[in-house]
DNA sequence: GACATTTGTTCATATATCGCACATTCTCGG
DNA sequence: CCGAGAATGTGCGATATATGAACAAATGTC
């Protein structure tokens, strides 16, 4: 690509946008040209236009994006073909085990929900098409790292801020590239309160028809009522077949 | 604003994002270009960018988002606190009356989820956040209609493509704006099968603590389970009871 | 209340982007 | 296999944007 190929103040602007999260919903034109390390008065104009687009608010002195900002992911979502083919497979699966399902796919060092079937919450954090976890400590995660090459998955490894968020979360590179072996020799990954206290869950693969890994599919459970250790027995086969089932669906 | 304050590079850009849709996940250049009216080169130049940045695929005659378009709506959902204050109530409502429950607010003439706990599965098309329905013949579109000023309320109703989803969609302005009144009037919206048959769904107004209409809450149900005539009944006290719990917690 | 610091705005100019016209490459139907 | 039509790629002048410094306003500090 040729370097006027590149629309850098559209660049710019996405990058501003995600400087909106979690903890910054309402941004002042310094906190922007901060966080981005964009000069003041580019900032300032891209937020501009921003709020002009009605893609977020301005009081005159904070900015905060609206509703409208979703029309972006939303975008992808409706067009892309694999989140509407999954969903009433989780569907039909979340309630045959009452837990809940979902699927996902990778981008970056997080894993990305695309479609979910929710039960009865049990994480504190509420997951939805869109969210995101860090993929060394989720099972689907371990699923999709473990089903690319060993050095590109340890280059994410190494990319990630591997921190823990229970005693049990594994967080050394070495320990975690070896759990994708296992992973990768079984055909699947069980996460035992590595994330979140109290919670198991266990995920598969899913390939398209010509065998290429393309997202993963799991079940997330309470370990009250399911221990790390019975993940597989009860959930395997189901999560399984489903993945066979939506394989030869999966054309593209 | 002025007029050198509108990075124009950028709103081109998004507009291009918003070319995807539905039925559209793989545009040509020429494409994009017929659809936001941009030159082919202008067009060209923004899917370059954003497959450079990582947003879009290209295999040298289609481009497709990826996943990490999500980012950018996930920034408003993750970042606004009203979807998180809401969804424990919404799925403790849904689990009482075992039915599902939304959240949304209004975005032009669209009605735009911002939480949701889902049942089994009752319309066609599977609601999320971020997902868009028309505010007409949607509940908590009429309760969001309701609650602006009428002249507003009917210049957006002249601004949208009023058809027939089903046989008992209203479609007419007049109709439509008496409607209204009547919501207003009552408090709350009730729509029998006017999106999509077999579907019946109630809303009620959330308001702030300023006593601002902000977002609206509904439950929707299936019109065998639940007729219409019915649906006030039933569920109008549990969400009127939530919409009095969120009221005080709704500061800004 | 005065000083220091941060934040927002404006401006001139160097630089990058736009849109057009033209060149090239695809794509199919014959 | 050829050729017409469509889609894509490219060079260039006109135009729009980014930059960074200077200024103004607001905010915080002593």
């Amino acid at each position: 690509m040729r370097e006027t190929d590149f629309v850098s103040g559209f660049a710019r602007g996405l990058k501003v946008i995600e400087a909106f999260g979690e903890t910054t919903r309402r941004l002042s034109i310094s906190d922007v040209a901060k966080s981005t390390g964009l000069d003041r008065a580019t900032a300032r104009r891209c937020l501009l236009t921003l709020s002009e687009l009605g893609y977020a608010d301005y009081d005159g002195k904070f900015f905060a994006l609206t509703p409208k900002i979703l029309r972006l992911g939303h975008a992808y979502l409706s067009a892309t073909p694999l989140p509407h083919i999954v969903q009433p497979f989780l569907d039909r699966l979340s309630e045959e085990v009452h837990q809940s399902a979902s699927a996902s796919v990778l981008d970056g060092t997080e894993v990305v929900y695309i479609a979910r079937a929710s039960q009865k919450r049990v994480m504190s954090i509420n997951l939805m098409p869109g969210s995101r976890l860090p993929a060394y400590c989720a099972s689907m995660g371990r699923v999709l790292l473990a089903a690319m090459p060993e050095d590109e998955a340890l280059s994410l490894l190494r990319q990630t801020n591997l921190k823990s968020f229970t005693p049990r979360t594994l967080t050394d590179p070495g320990q975690l590239m070896e759990e994708l072996a296992r992973v990768r020799a079984q055909g699947y990954a069980v996460i035992d309160q590595e994330l979140e206290l109290g919670l198991c869950s266990i995920a598969v693969p899913l390939e398209n028809d010509r065998g290429r890994v393309i997202a993963a599919l799991n079940i997330g459970a309470p370990a009250a009522s399911v221990p790390g250790s019975e993940m597989a027995a009860r959930y395997l086969d189901p999560l399984k077949g489903i993945a066979r089932m939506l394989k030869p669906l999966l054309r593209p």
